[in-house]
This record gives structure tokens, sequence and C-alpha cells, in this order.
DNA sequence: TGTACATCAGTGAACGCGCGTTCACTGATGTAC
DNA sequence: TGTACATCAGTGAACGCGCGTTCACTGATGTAC
């Protein structure tokens, strides 16, 4: 049934927007290709019509993922007072913390994909670095300060991967989030 | 062969040993219970004479790893004109970046072992609240700036996800490890 | 001290299961005439 | 415009494989007499 290549554009579209929320909220060992398509309303076959292989898919999801994050962020900092605090606000949160599936793909595979294949962690590494360019802009830091970009970066993912370590003790966890915000705010008023 | 309950102990701690090492460099479903008794020395059946599960032993793991990696700090920290200095050294390197085995299992194992089950989770939740009392304790803060090795341990946990997400790029990779260093120290000035 | 026995750490074949992937197929569509 | 055909996205049974776990067993040891 080839339809348009339209409806094939479509169907991939569908596979990895479900993979992209399934993978970032059960982990890519966590999400089998059969389950996945399942998800997508298909059988599982049909899914090498799209991609030679899982690692394929899962190397696709993260460049899309991270730019989604970069474009919340950005959406987040604009005509904000302070840019920083705005990603601060955004980021380092419990509705992040809760929802791994909409949120930074770093903070929720990052370590699993540094452990994958090659063509998983060329995809991460381009992606990580693009993604942290693009906060160097959206934190309007120019040219000379992008290295501040990756510190402050860095510092988001920790303060998410901590919180989410501990959130069977909900107390600690929200005092994490609460810690590493009010840091992370106070060091952007200094610099 | 019941040797004496000392040779019993004996066996688990290696076991444990191995474990430990082995899931922080493959993760852990990266590590198989029987691919993890033949590096013990030892056939997968003889597993359950030890833990009840695979899950058991994972929780096990965590409290231990992370206490070795607070001894390792405390260590650096000892006797050095500025403990934190000393501590973003030895966590913030590509020594540690090139060897999970023997690193912060938080920084190796946080986000998949978030997703595990609540044995494994509340393991890691009082593991990650004592590392963090422990940081407190050997950078010298006293009782009312506990909060700050929070910060501080999220920040390096961070650094060191963001560095081993790039690896590919070893030079961006080392660019990381050189600005979250040189970040983390300044902060500490200031503060 | 020497012998019989109970213990139980460790063995290794076997269990059911779900994984990633393959493949012969089907049937709705776009295209050629 | 109507019909015959080629395409290929999607189907679903089947592949080999390794997983976590179970279980009947063995045999070196500590203990009791």
């Amino acid at each position: 049934m080839p339809l348009s290549k339209a409806h094939k554009a479509e169907t991939r579209e569908r596979i990895l927007q479900k993979a992209s929320e399934l993978f970032r909220r059960d982990g890519i060992d966590g999400v089998s290709v059969p389950a996945l398509m399942k998800e997508a309303g298909l059988t599982h076959g049909g899914f090498y019509a799209h991609f030679a292989s899982k690692d394929e898919l899962v190397a696709a999801i993260f460049e899309r993922a991270l730019d989604e994050t970069s474009d919340y962020l950005d959406a987040a900092a604009k005509g904000a007072e302070s840019p920083a605090d705005a990603v601060i606000d955004a980021y380092v949160g419990a509705f992040h913390r809760d929802h791994p599936e909409q949120g930074c793909v770093v903070a929720a595979l990052g370590s699993e994909a540094a452990r994958g294949t090659p063509i998983v962690r060329e995809a991460l590494a381009r992606g990580v670095r693009h993604a942290a360019e693009r906060l160097g802009e959206t934190l309007h830091l120019g040219e000379d300060r992008e290295d501040e970009a990756i510190a402050f970066y860095s510092s988001l993912v920790g303060a998410m991967i901590l919180s989410r370590a501990c959130r069977d003790d909900a107390s600690f966890s929200q005092h994490i989030l609460d810690v590493c915000r009010a840091d992370l705010k106070k060091r952007k008023a200094i610099s």
C-alpha cells in the first residue's frame, strides 16, 4: 500500500515521536521494538521499513529530542527579565523531574547512551555540542562566554539526575531541586 | 562444601566487587547474572546462594560503591590546602571519565537506577543522601552549609555525565571537563 | 584420634520468556496505457 | 475515463539467542560420637 511519500514520512514521524517519549520514560533497553510499534499502532515487522535497526532509531532520537528541549528552554527565556533564571526554573523543577518523557534526553538517557554503539554515541556527542551552543544563544552569552553555557548546562543536568535518583525520598528530592535552583541563580547573579 | 562462614562471606564479597565494577562499566542491563558469575570464577546457579535476585544485588551495590567514592574523595581532600579544589580535581577529570568502573555510581548508573524497582530506587536514594552528607563533612562545611554540598555534588555529577556523553568528540569532552573544573573552583572561591 | 554423618556452597542442565531481526505475504495505492 | 499492473508499507509467524531463575545434584567440610 504505497500511499504517498508523505504517508510514509508521517508514519516514520509517529514512530520517532513515540520512541522519543518511551525511551526517555523507560530507558532504551526498557522499550522493545515490538512494544514501541504497538504503541505507534503498528506491528513490529513494519519497523524495518523505516529504520535499519533499533540503534539507528536511537541515534535519530537524540538530535531530535535535544532540539526540542532547546526550543522549550528558548521559549521559556524569551522575553523574561533574566533568561538564565527562566531557564533554571524551567529545567530544575518538579514537573521536569516527574516527566522525563517530555524532558531533557541527556538527563534521562545520557549515561545509558554513552555506553551505546558508535552511531548512538556520535549522535549524542553531536547533539550535546549543539545543545550547549543553543543554550549559549538563549542566555545571550556571546562568543567569548560560550564556555559558561557548558558549565551551566552540566549543572542543570546534574541537578535533575540527582533529584530523580532520590525520587523515593520525596522531601529530599524536592530539597535537591530547591537547593540547586537557588545555587544556580546565585551564580548567575554573581557572574 | 560448607567451609566456614568466612568462606561464604568471602565469595559474596567477590561477587559484590565484580558486580560493582561491571555494572558501572557496562550498565545494569549490560551485565547478566551468568556473565557476572563467570567473571567471579563461579557458575551462575550459585548466585542464588548469596542473593535473592539480581535486583537485590544491584541494591547492595549502591550503598557500597557510593561509600567507596566518598572514601576516595575524602582521601583526596585530606591535608589539601583547599579540600574543595582537591575534590574537584579528583572527580572532574579524564581518569574518572575513562574509568567509570572505579568511579561514582550516580554518574555511571543514576538515571538507569532511577527507573529500577523499589528496592533499587530506595537504596539509591539512601546512598545519595548519605554521600551528600559525607561530602559536606569532607568539605568542612558545617551543619548550616550542608545544602551547598548538594548543589556542589550535583554539579560534579553533571560535569561527568556530560563529558562522558561526548567522549566520541575527544576535544569537546576534554573541554567540558576543563570548563566545569574551572567553573566549580571559581564558585568555591567566591562563596 | 578415627569414623560416620549432616550441611549447604557451588554445579550445570533446564525452564519459560521476550528480545532484535528476517521474510514470505498482502493489499491499497500511484502510474502507464 | 477505465483497466491492468508494479510498487512497497505494513503484517505476523518464525528465527536464534541470551536473559533471570529453578532445581536435582555433588562433594568438601565441620561436627558428633
